[in-house]
DNA sequence: CATGAATGAGACTTCATTCAT
DNA sequence: TATGAATGAAGTCTCATTCAT
């Protein structure tokens, strides 16, 4: 007899996807417990059947987006030849991942990285870790002379990803989505901005 | 009958001035009002005399000092003769902000304009005022030719700004506070890395 | 103008009244924050205005009543001539706090005293107490030949107020309340059997 | 097919025996079912599979237990010739029960027969069998003229059992378990006074 | 028999806000 | 103005029980 075949569903993803919906639509603060069941389509005590609260729930997607991430940051310093392409292969994948999943992104930034007097306090090394790469790149730009060497390379970091950042959360404000030239061109402006300073 | 003059306190104000340190050390979701009637050292009911809601309170902190700042930046403009220039007095004056006091700052970037979900929100045209004076000045710094032209006004805005709230965030999340000579640092880095980039 | 007298309320002490009754009735763990509230006619914040917790409550009442028991029990010991008497004013005490409030009675042998794994491990200090005071009672009656030197005080002190708390505790289990005359009929029993025996 | 013999393992009994050190540890009611699976080292659902409630697994083993001290009670009497020596046999049944098992001892004491509001209430007749058999015991000696006649049978047997139980409640408080010799001493201490009291 | 994912009602506790004095 | 007792809605988390495999 032929059953029709059925993906098998990972409830535990599928949680973690509907609290990226959420935590986007409501705030991690704003929404509650069952607003994250009820766009899953599963009961609630399934929530706490794979994560012990809400707040592991936002430590979970943080921690698997930012190892990517500092995964991406490293490749993009080994597989670019100068520094002015590491950086902007590192804005083009920041860039690339609002394009693919704006709210995750959107969660991740709000929530986590901007959030001082909370989650950001917890995951304050693993955050850390991703301005000490950039800065390693910096540091090192400045000894082959590229870059000039009167800026810190831990100010220049910060001055990336802070650029970075706020270019995200602007789309992040804005209420129709970031159109794709849009998305291209602040590759660049953000490399030119910076870079054209550093250089 | 001669009761001995005591100097007149303005109860509004001990309740806005505890509302600072409570936020700054708690955050605005975790701590109570009760919390805030017992830093100012006054009755519970009383902030509701003064305020209709916790969220007044941070609303009228936000506004006393963004309007505060915007003036700043309008004076700046008016003031300076170079685009560097004014971009140097701004920058200057938001650090001055921090180093006069850094609790008021904090919770004014970590509760309102860090926060995409709530009260950046509320507050979005305000913000968006200050982005708008300086796009204003980077715009008239290219139509005179000391900027390059090919960077919107509006990105070399979103980037000084961000480089700012960036290098403050990294201060906020510190155990210890900056010391003056990091602060005075700071202002000319970011003006180098961002004209830098910019001219 | 002529406003009607009204008697003062304590809403701490309606509170605890209403656990008391509560308490008896359900049971600690099965009844629930709001079956006191709704008992005492409160709000259901209320309770927690004036307790820190559930436990709270039933820790306030058994402590107020525990100290007023050791008072009494110091009382008969200084007061009464022999150790008989001392005994019997000890019983006497215990059962007419049984007869003047039954179910505070209960609260306290049935939640407290008789519940070993939660609230008689809180308070066991407290509860030794009472056996340490009636040990002391019957040592000194074996040092002047009152009692019988081969039978150790604390299992004296045990046996003596265990009997007391099994025959309340049967009439805990009845359904209809004790007759006074079998209250009565009660405090000779205990004395007669612990201090003449059965044979 | 030779497959090894494994000694056959009766999964309701690991399930009864694993409740056992559950209760005695955590209490009935702080207890979770999972945890008795994890003692037991079976499934979560198997639990359900033997019992039909949690409940269910309390009242199986003091129904067990207790069937088994009936029995032994009615051995006693038929079998010791004097009351004192029947008293005796019974304390030392139920002292030997403790020395055998002490956390079996325990759940029942303490989640049962002292527990008023909940267990002791459903199991009240069968608890009231055993005092009747003692003052069955008491009724005989005092026609017989070895007991004093002025104390009620029913209140003999009262104090008889609560002196007994006051004494295991005193060993179950204690961090460490009682000494074999202390065992024995209170099985004569017991007798002694409740036979020939403290005078 | 055996498994453990799935369910969902229920309880405690918090705390913004109101209000009588 | 000033007080703090009083209110009650709301949210997190627990856990006994069910059920599909």
């Amino acid at each position: 007899m032929a059953t029709p075949e059925r993906a098998p569903v990972d409830k535990r993803r599928t949680i973690l996807d509907a609290a990226v919906r959420v935590f986007a639509r409501q705030g991690f603060h704003t929404c509650r417990v069952s607003d994250i069941a009820d766009e899953a389509g599963v009961a609630y005590g399934l929530v706490y059947h794979y994560f012990s609260s809400k707040e592991q729930i936002l430590d979970t997607l943080f921690l698997e987006r930012w190892d990517v991430m500092l995964d991406a940051i490293a490749e993009a310093d080994a597989s670019q030849p100068s520094a002015r392409e590491k950086l902007y292969a590192i804005a083009s994948f920041i860039i690339e991942s609002y394009r693919h999943d704006p709210e995750l992104m959107k969660v991740i930034i709000v929530e986590v990285t901007r959030a001082a007097n909370t989650f950001a306090r917890t995951h304050l090394d693993k955050i850390r870790e991703a301005y000490s790469q950039i800065a390693g790149i910096v540091a090192r730009a400045q000894s082959s002379g590229a870059f000039r060497p009167d800026i810190t390379p831990e100010f220049a970091a910060l001055a990336f990803y802070g650029c970075i950042e706020q270019v995200l959360t602007g789309w992040i404000f804005d209420f129709e989505p970031a159109e794709d030239q849009e998305l291209e061109r602040a590759k660049t402006l953000i490399v030119e901005t910076i870079c054209g300073g550093l250089e």
